[in-house]
DNA sequence: GCCGTTTTCGGCCCGACTGTTTTCAGTCG
């Protein structure tokens, strides 16, 4: 139970209560504890050891109550009680776009609909578009969504699977016999979505003595067998294929647990190629087993370097690998800038000061502060006469600080005609800028497209932001025509974000290829409204190290005096 | 349920869009 687990937890609360037709406030305050809870730095275990949660605003006394039995008991007494009163299948329901608790109730209540397939059921046979205030693009627009769920269900964004997936790490490696757990499969080549964990075992002995253990394992409600894999799914719904190994067989088992099929295939064709024989167990050359106790082993045996494990989707990168141009993968300590988060003067959680003392803790050199334009009015913006004084706080972090640079930007939106937010005197005053559709998504493709594009064309603009606005499971991404996006990126000096936040992972991996190769520069941004979601960075990386990129793609690896430099080349 | 007092109760964010309506409730961000 850490964090996000308990956010979920409250979230999953609120809904229900809303479900229930409670006291909207009520509701409103279990989703600002879920948020405030999300938000608190550091561990939660200390932060509600030390009492500085109680302190936290929007944490109370009846969310503390539910933090120390989540965190004694792992259960909330209140969930259990409110999911056996509402049935499963309206919250399912809720998560179907253009459907909330108001519609779903409503819908339960007239039609006694309380599953997917009978709310499918209604809207073909047309009872839904029948009901007061519905129609039949209503009924259209349900079915898709329904449709939408099922092709996402089983998947999870790749911060809830690596989660469960370390929980699960943790779990496994007490075992007796059991050396190490790593994780593998698509949560280890960072894909954006995961559907089954994957999690390599190197036990002692790999017998059926091991086995027996797994299947006895804390939690696991039922296993089976096949493939060499043990398959587990656990109480708290998590399910896994687990592969155990020796330590001699270790990196042979590790690379199939990760290589997407054709990066796998493509392996076997060269091995073949090469005179190996390539078995369910291992690698022999005649009658021979090739030891392979690391990755590194059984690609030196096939003639090929190491190749890192985002980059194994089939894309090309045994050719490369071959040619000896696998690229340079940008890293971590590449980073010098953290940009795109959002302050108290949006719709963040954290105070200037804070970040900057943030930034200075995670080795930054340049930290850029970006709050909402006064058009987000929903996420509550930065109005222009509060600039100054944010400004005057960012001036007194850098006079007080050593170590690290805090910049006056701010994410501006494209508004419906390609304009950015705020008067140009105004949006001056910052010395760079993100800008990023936040409405209007409906329009069709090529006036989105004008719409980036004359955005691009302002000189005061920086970065892109979250390009296509996709959210991951729950909104398809806009139809921009990203080819022209990109060859006016490059042309203009713009740089295309990809934003880190877990929902949007945009640009997706697959683009950032086409657009570096066009020549944009690309800005890795957090998009993070409170200090503890500086983390999010690292899925970021994730996405730029699947898309190929080395360190001199990208805008916030070069030292803050060049960022600068970008920023300003375009202004008059 | 939480906050912040006018300190133990009263107030709690809102504008645009959508698909329905024929004036607006519900949803979203």
């Amino acid at each position: 139970m850490d964090k996000s687990d308990v956010a979920r937890v409250l979230a999953q609360i609120a809904a229900l209560l809303e479900l229930k037709g409670e006291n909207p406030f009520r509701i409103r305050a279990y989703q600002a504890a879920a948020r405030a809870l999300a938000a608190i730095p550091g561990d939660l275990r200390a932060a509600h050891a030390s009492g500085a949660l109680g302190e936290t605003s929007g944490i109370g006394p009846a969310t503390l109550e539910i933090v120390d039995e989540l965190l004694t008991s792992g259960r909330s007494r209140m969930l259990d009680d409110l999911q056996d009163q509402v049935p499963p299948g309206l919250t399912d329901m809720l998560r179907i776009s253009g459907l909330g608790v108001a519609k779903v109730r409503q819908i339960h209540e007239s039609l006694h609909v309380d599953s997917l397939a009978e709310l499918e059921e209604a809207a073909r046979d047309g009872r839904l578009a029948r009901l007061p205030r519905f129609g039949p693009r209503t009924a259209e627009k349900i079915l898709k969504g329904i449709t939408f769920l099922r092709q996402a269900s089983g998947q999870r964004l790749a911060h809830h699977a690596r989660a469960e997936a370390v929980a699960l790490a943790q779990m496994l490696s007490r075992l007796t016999g059991v050396r190490e757990v790593h994780l593998a499969g698509s949560l280890r080549r960072h894909c954006e979505l995961v559907r089954d964990l994957d999690l390599v075992l190197v036990a002692e002995r790999d017998d059926e003595s091991l086995h027996a253990r797994l299947r006895e394992a804390a939690g696991a409600v039922e296993t089976a067998r096949g493939g060499g894999a043990v398959s587990l799914r656990l109480e708290a719904g998590a399910a896994a294929d687990l592969y155990p190994c020796t330590r001699d067989t270790a990196g042979w088992v590790l690379l199939r647990a990760t290589g997407n099929d054709a990066h796998l295939a493509a392996l076997r064709e060269r091995a073949a190629a090469g005179g190996l024989r390539w078995e369910d167990d291992g690698l022999y050359r005649g009658d021979q087993a090739l030891p392979l106790p690391s990755e590194q082993a059984v690609y030196d045996v096939i003639g090929l370097p190491w190749i890192a494990p985002e980059l194994r989707e089939g894309h090309g990168e045994i050719e490369a690998a071959v040619a000896g141009r696998l690229p340079r993968l940008v890293e971590r300590d590449d980073l010098r800038g953290f940009l795109h988060c959002h302050t108290g003067y949006s719709d963040g959680t954290n105070t200037v000061r804070e970040w900057a003392d943030a930034g200075i803790a995670q080795r930054y050199a340049y930290l850029g502060i970006t709050d909402h334009s006064p058009a987000t009015a929903f996420a509550g913006s930065l109005q222009p006469e509060h600039v100054p004084q944010q400004h005057r706080e960012i001036d007194a972090a850098n006079a007080a600080q050593s170590g690290i640079r805090v910049l006056k930007g701010v994410e501006a939106d494209i508004l419906e005609d390609g304009s950015l937010d705020y008067a140009p005197d105004v949006r001056r005053a910052f010395e760079f800028a993100i800008a990023s559709v936040h409405t209007r998504f409906g329009m069709d493709r090529h006036g989105l497209t004008e719409r980036v594009l004359r955005a691009m064309d302002d000189p005061t603009m920086t970065i892109l932001g979250h390009p296509t606005g996709r959210l991951l499971l729950s909104r398809d991404p806009f139809p921009l025509d990203l080819d022209r996006v990109f060859a006016r990126a490059a042309e203009r000096g713009v740089a295309i974000e990809i934003n880190a936040d877990p929902q949007r992972l945009d640009l997706d991996w697959r683009d950032v290829r086409r657009a570096a190769a066009a020549g944009v520069t690309i800005s890795i941004g957090a998009d993070a409204h409170g200090t503890a979601q500086m983390s999010h960075v690292d899925l970021g990386l994730g996405i730029a190290r699947k898309g190929w990129l080395e360190p001199q793609h990208l805008l916030n690896v070069r030292p803050v005096d060049e960022f600068l430099a970008f920023a300003r080349r375009r202004r008059p």
